[in-house]
DNA sequence: ACCTAAGCGAGACGGTACGTCAGGTCTTTCG
DNA sequence: CGAAAGACCTGACGTACCGTCTCGCTTAGGT
């Protein structure tokens, strides 16, 4: 488990004068702003809660955190692991095919709803999109970018897609389905949509 | 505009004894609560901002609305109209780009963020998801799967295709950079994603 | 005990519509705050302590008291009851001299604490100097006064004094030693101060 | 001005090894609190506001005044002057009325609502009025009594007065004014003040 | 000339209470 | 007699200070 200090956090303190802040406070309200995010979620996520659970008061928190989104945010991220990477088949198809299962899997798990609850809570504040598209969505999206680069390299993908855009097409009906919830989200649904978008990549396109 | 009384409106009035609901003060509500949304989004707007703006008490809205999440909706689904309707052109793939078209431009306007914001809230309130599911997108996915079983009849797409997940496909990325503002919402990649994506769906498949 | 509305509570409400105020609430509170003063004095008082004593929200007692002085005063007058009547012997010195006895009585009780509290509290907050001075003081030196005037119309007393002044040679010691405890408010003390500023204000002056 | 080591300050240091307390700040602490309490009254001041004026860590305030009381009682006699010491014209009364004149004219000072906050705020803090009665009110109480005396030894005051009780009756209506500002305190109400008590000393007393 | 104890300003710590906001309910009066 | 208005209780908000506790740094005696 890593400490993640992204956008989210105040500035690392240049080593001024004063007591310095407490590690072991600040672990411990991640620890418990993850445990509850878990609990209830995030609208039923408190401050209040989060200081009681942590053994903290609540200006130390808000010393940390400007908001709860951003606590929230950061208590997502230091809980992050890397269980997303990619394999390396040798096959594009089959990389993200294994990838995109694993991620189904854990957006299958409470875990899931809290990305879910995130995304949400950052329509109304920018900053968690930001943060989230930035220590969460960014790096699983460039390891995508150099899975398909390499494919087309080998030229088993044609070399004028947008990568971009190839990517939306391929994850955003994952996350389509975690949010507005109008159909399972099953690994099965994972086979289909590769069937679908992958013959529009082929080296050999299109007849 | 129609007064919309879906699964979100509690019953209407059996027409009984004793002073009859004012509709004046019904419609004020809806426009305050559609304002209120466009201006500071589903999580930030409250009964009481709605009832102050509306200059109503706050129970003459609890006694039409059980929650934020049902008036939020009418108030939505008040101020719908009919702007996504799919052309006949003869092709699927244009009736569906051109339709693509007039989506990405609403989803551009102020009534996006709106949308957003409808799904940003539905993450911790399930009765908004499954509103804004029921009232909004299943119209218009429906229609969308006609245009498509039109394709199929018609050879010009795949018999074995699975529509929900082909519907998905296509549209779920408009929806994932409306939410995650990762990349521009623009009609290029509108035209991308139709390239991605339709190869895959071709009456006579790869190869 | 009678309900006080004086300088220190909001105006009262013109019979509007909607729910009345709960009078159960208010003399809850009032007994609450009450208590509390006489148990923990005026600094130790909070808010939140009255409230939850009283068994009401926070914002009740807000919306009723603008703040802790003002509740605080209206708590005191609430309790206060016409225990401070000048008998009528037909001297003046002996009506003042028996007032005066009580006067101390009262002032060596608890509540003689709560009005020293008033007072200190009231060096930072005019308003509660000015609802003690309206409520409580006022109507005893008008009393005061009306005894001191029948002296003067008998002939007992100078009619060339300065009554307010009058009032406080008489009365300002039993405060002065409440407030700075240099030494006992004692029923001795009422008698040695009713000899030393009595004669000044004998009919047949000074020689 | 003296620096002045009452029962309000810690044991001095007995010069041990280490650093020695600044006196600079010593000062700049006391002179920072004695502004603030003209500015804004005992209770309103605090050491957080103080330590922040003067410049200095809270904890340098805490290691040499273990209470707000006695920081504020040191910077109120560190700012003291003697400035009320009496005449001696051979007249008890002409000495005390011109002492009283003195101290009217300071009570009108903001060195007067200094005085009004500490008793008031003495009225929660035993504290701060013992340190007040012991460290300004006394010597000055004991000034009065020695004119007193001398004038009981001519013969210009009756022997049987109780000297206390007299000198409650010629300054306390000076505090009491200061305090509950019913009226205004003038050096006319001196006078007045005078005349009424005065007459109750005489050395050849009523008719 | 070093050591070391105690001071320094700064600022974070766990707390308590503040005064406010909005939630959803209940109780009046008015139409 | 039900709609409308507004007070009800509750719970969380974000802030201000409390008095204490590190920090990294002087500053001077004591050895």
């Amino acid at each position: 488990m890593q400490k993640v200090v992204g956008k989210t956090t105040t500035k690392v303190h240049s080593r001024g004068r004063g007591r310095p802040r407490s590690d072991e406070a600040h672990q411990s309200i991640l620890h418990a702003a993850y445990e509850l995010l878990m609990e209830v979620g995030y609208t039923q996520l408190t401050i209040e809660g989060v200081a009681a659970r942590a053994l903290v008061g609540k200006p130390t928190i808000y010393r940390r955190w400007s908001s709860k989104a951003r606590l929230v945010m950061d208590a997502f991220l230091a809980a992050t692991n890397s269980e997303l990477s990619f394999p390396d088949t040798g096959s594009v198809k089959e990389d993200i095919l294994q990838q995109m299962h694993k991620l189904v899997k854990i957006l299958n798990t409470p875990r899931g709803q809290v990305i879910a609850t995130l995304i949400g809570g950052g329509q109304t504040d920018p900053e968690i999109i930001s943060a989230f598209q930035a220590n969460w969505l960014s790096p699983r999206r460039f390891d995508c970018s150099q899975v398909i680069k390499k494919g087309i390299e080998r030229g088993e993908l044609r070399s004028d897609i947008d990568i971009e855009a190839v990517i939306d097409a391929l994850y955003s009906p994952l996350f389509y389905r975690l949010l507005l919830k109008h159909a399972p989200l099953t690994e099965d649904f994972v086979d289909e949509l590769i069937d679908i978008v992958m013959p529009g990549l082929n080296g050999y396109p299109k007849v």
